[in-house]
DNA sequence: CGAGCGCATGACAACGCTGTCATAGTCGGG
DNA sequence: CCCGACTATGACAGCGTTGTCATGCGCTCG
């Protein structure tokens, strides 16, 4: 059908005006008388004049492509990032470039910094625990290419950052649970090291205090913010009700993979979340 | 540090030779005397040279991107194809573009249209059940734009095709389990459309025969590939257990997802697979 | 020894767009 | 009625790379 895409100069010859003026108009800047405006416009529509990607880059300097970084178990989550990266970037003319990233492996260091060098990104999306990596920063500040740390552990970098309310949502779960009349509530923790995990006991066991209960150590569980870990945390976690007298009753996880893999486990268990026992 | 990548400008001057004769070199092109060729390299590396890609983009009209049409229940599958092919398109100089298709969602379409007609991608990877929408197909080869679909239900399309072979791998799985000397297997349905569920079954059904057994409408159960459907599967199957005299004693689930949801389902019912009933 | 050929190299335009600056044309105030 | 200021528009030069074609050289074959 449209075997080459109609260009700018088609534009501005149809609409009998220079170049530059038809660029003016497919950018809306102002300055253009509106007669000019009108007449460009509908030269914009009967070719159906797509601006040229490409071009605009290079004219630019920029790619117009943000990246995001990830190296994550829970896939659920990242989906959800990367959905939502994806629709905000398009409203703003940008695209995303997912980068797999194993802190571990010199591999995707080297993809990552071949991109960088590239200039094919004009930004960086740091998704925990990308955001935490020394190299990683300092490697894209040093080519001046902006990056924002979602969730980060280390808050004290330049870049800007993005977080949940760790904090006050998991104070306000744990007032719910104990508003429900639990006296012992377990505490699946997620990756000890990441911040949300640790902001989250913090604000959990604020909860807890305000409604006069403490957190044990011996209800702490240190899980990694899988599903796999939840279930082993589960399992453990049910094995301790059949032998022990005193339980506790209710389970806080830190995020919604473990949660599943705790219920899971009470399944296995023949217990029916959230039947009392 | 480095401010501005360098150019090939620079590379050129640097080696005393013309652009296009570094550009050559650059791209490993023939025709190039060795000596001015070692030159050339040296002067690449010491200025840490790397092609632009907006100016490669715009010179050759190509984009050296390829888009990954996705509408799926099966994020594990998904995140298993996405990294495939980022390394493999990386590998070829090329970017992955993810991008999301709800098939009902109009807005999802008309981003896709807008990013098709900006020649932003070269190819689409069409990943099921995307591969089998007639709109998507019509629109790509409209401009002229190549797509690979990934386990389609139809295949008469002009489009290359890449599959799993279902069939086989269906028939050999059946004739394991029916050599552990199973007369009864149940088999839990993917996407009733999807040729991939449907060859599955068929090649399962293949192996039974060949054992002498088959697969009565009963032992059928429809799933949609997630790994809820997987469960309500397995409870149903689990409540059969239960009133039955006569129950399979093997399940076979289209896919992982859906059985771990069978898997899940059993160990609620205190199950321990694959300990024989 | 000269015509002819192949090979290494370079000059230049083109890809489509944007930024800069120049150039007409218009308007209001003195 | 003229001058300065401001507005709408255009010419042109890049952005960094690649394709086309031309050029000049040395070599081989007759």
């Amino acid at each position: 059908m449209k075997a080459r895409p109609s260009t700018l100069r088609e534009v501005a010859a149809r609409a009998g005006v220079s170049i530059k003026t038809a660029s003016r108009v497919a950018n809306g800047e102002a300055r253009v008388a509106a007669s000019t405006a009108a007449r460009v416009q509908a030269a914009i529509q009967e070719l159906d004049y797509v601006p040229n990607m490409a071009a605009r880059r290079l004219a630019h300097c920029r790619s117009f492509v943000l990246g995001v970084v990830y190296h994550n178990r829970s896939w659920n989550w990242l989906n959800d990032i990367q959905r939502g990266a994806i629709e905000e970037a398009r409203a703003h003319d940008y695209e995303i470039l997912m980068h797999p990233f194993q802190p571990d492996s010199e591999q995707d260091r080297k993809l990552l910094r071949h991109i960088l060098e590239q200039g094919s990104v004009d930004g960086l999306i740091l998704t925990p625990p990308c955001g935490d990596d020394p190299e990683l920063t300092a490697d894209a500040a040093e080519r001046g290419i902006p990056c924002v740390r979602i969730s980060p552990t280390h808050r004290e970098g330049a870049e800007p950052t993005v977080s949940a309310s760790d904090f006050e949502g998991a104070r306000a779960m744990g007032r719910y649970l104990a508003s429900l009349g639990h006296e012992r509530i377990a505490f699946v923790a997620g990756g000890a090291e990441q911040r949300s995990s640790q902001d989250r006991r913090a604000g959990f066991e604020a909860a807890l205090h305000e409604s006069g209960l403490s957190l044990c150590d011996a209800d702490v569980m240190q899980g990694d913010f899988s599903f796999e870990s939840g279930l082993a945390c589960g399992r453990k976690l049910m094995a301790r009700l059949a032998t022990e007298r005193a339980h506790p009753t209710a389970v806080f996880a830190c995020n919604d993979d473990m949660a599943a893999g705790v219920l899971s486990a009470a399944h296995e268990a023949g217990i029916h979340v959230p039947h009392t026992l």
